[in-house]
DNA sequence: CGGTATCCGCAAAGATACTG
DNA sequence: CAGTATCTTTGCGGATACCG
């Protein structure tokens, strides 16, 4: 048995390399950490939405995640100002420089997607990260426009600038068009597998007028989904 | 994304979720294999390679990572041609993709270093994967250029063309340079802590002409580091 | 040498009950 | 709601033994 080093507690578990990508490993390299980092993609959430995000974590592997996450700067807690005094928890701006990470990821990822076992948990937030990710970068608008999309789980805010789109959660203070629709049927459009004119006919989705499903989807370039 | 191979026995860990980010976790999430990963970057590699350059590593971990990998389609086992008959591991097209992550990753995780504990392991390879991820995307080479990188762990085959730098292990078949150096050194260098009239007049670096090192570090940007 | 298999000990993660 | 405490289970690292 080696001289027990009598240092706090065992030292955090380390690649102990010279490599960035180690380092990198090493803040977000644990299992749940990047989910964690995804969940706060588009703004802050409290402990108890993201265990919804999350599901099958344990409360007490959020906790240490977190913990770990905060101390790298990566995540940061916050008390909510005045009526609510809830506490939240979102990224950093270093952590928010790992989103064009987790979109190229997410990307890749999704290749993968047929070996996944049947059952899938889904949650309207991953839908919208994935709209960001297959974000089609050739497209531009005339104009600055703004979507309420309300989705499964709720509300959120698509906001097209020339070239560039950015989605947070909640809905917009005012808006051009407003689109409902469930998450599965959304993807669908996506896909290219449902057109928006048959998704308004049979009820699918509801839309503040005709142009607000079509110029929404044609800001997005989703892979064809190989017939199963 | 072969014919998901429906064993028996239980079911590998999956995050299962309709997202991308979590599939690609899902299959490179597991520890080490990201690092995997990385060593192949540069060229096949043998088992007792890899296991050189993934210090801490069991490898019987190493085994059920390459396994895993390779069902996935990430990493293919190959047996050497005619005189060796050796087996080594690869990446597939598809493991390939994951390399502009890793280098985003690696850029990322390069400002945590701080944090790291004192004993390092280092690689020749590590160190030539930070350079790839710091390459300079701004400068050009007026003509082709091959440079031969002998460091710590062996030689390397540094060619700019253009904008673009690529980087293989092993030696180049015609080199326009040749460089000899440490790791180390040449860590100080790209960090613009050492110059190179200082490091060839000192002996820490030899080379075959007075423009081979400059020329090879303008092509790549570190970050400035932090004064300890 | 290039792996693979097995056993052991520890640390991380899952499940769940519980508390401020 | 936001965690903490406790218990169980799984994964990983280390050593070693074995096989082509």
């Amino acid at each position: 048995m080696p001289p027990s080093t009598a240092s706090p507690g065992p030292a955090p578990r380390s690649y102990a390399q010279l490599c960035g990508i180690a380092t990198a490993l090493d803040v977000i390299g644990d299992r749940w950490a990047l989910l964690i980092v995804r969940e706060l993609m588009f703004g802050p959430l409290r402990f108890g939405d993201m265990v919804e995000g999350l599901p099958g974590i344990g409360t007490n592997t959020l906790t240490v995640r977190l913990k770990q996450l905060e101390s790298a700067e990566v995540v940061r807690r916050r008390l909510l100002p005045a009526p609510d005094r809830a506490t939240v928890y979102e990224l950093t701006a270093y952590g928010h420089e790992l989103e064009p990470i987790l979109m190229a990821l997410g990307r890749w990822g999704t290749r993968s997607m047929g070996r996944l076992p049947v059952e899938l948990a889904s949650r309207s937030r991953w839908l919208v990260a994935g709209m960001l990710a297959f974000h089609d970068a050739e497209h531009r608008v005339a104009t600055p426009t703004t979507w309420e999309l309300r989705l499964t789980d709720g509300p959120f805010t698509v906001r097209a600038e020339g070239a560039d789109v950015s989605i947070a959660a909640g809905p917009p203070d005012r808006a051009d068009h407003r689109v409902t629709v469930e998450d599965g049927d959304l993807h669908l459009m996506l896909t290219g597998r449902l057109t928006p004119a048959d998704a308004v006919a049979t009820g699918a989705s509801a839309v503040s007028d005709d142009d607000a499903l079509p110029g929404l989807l044609t800001l997005f370039a989703f892979p064809a989904v190989p017939a199963a």
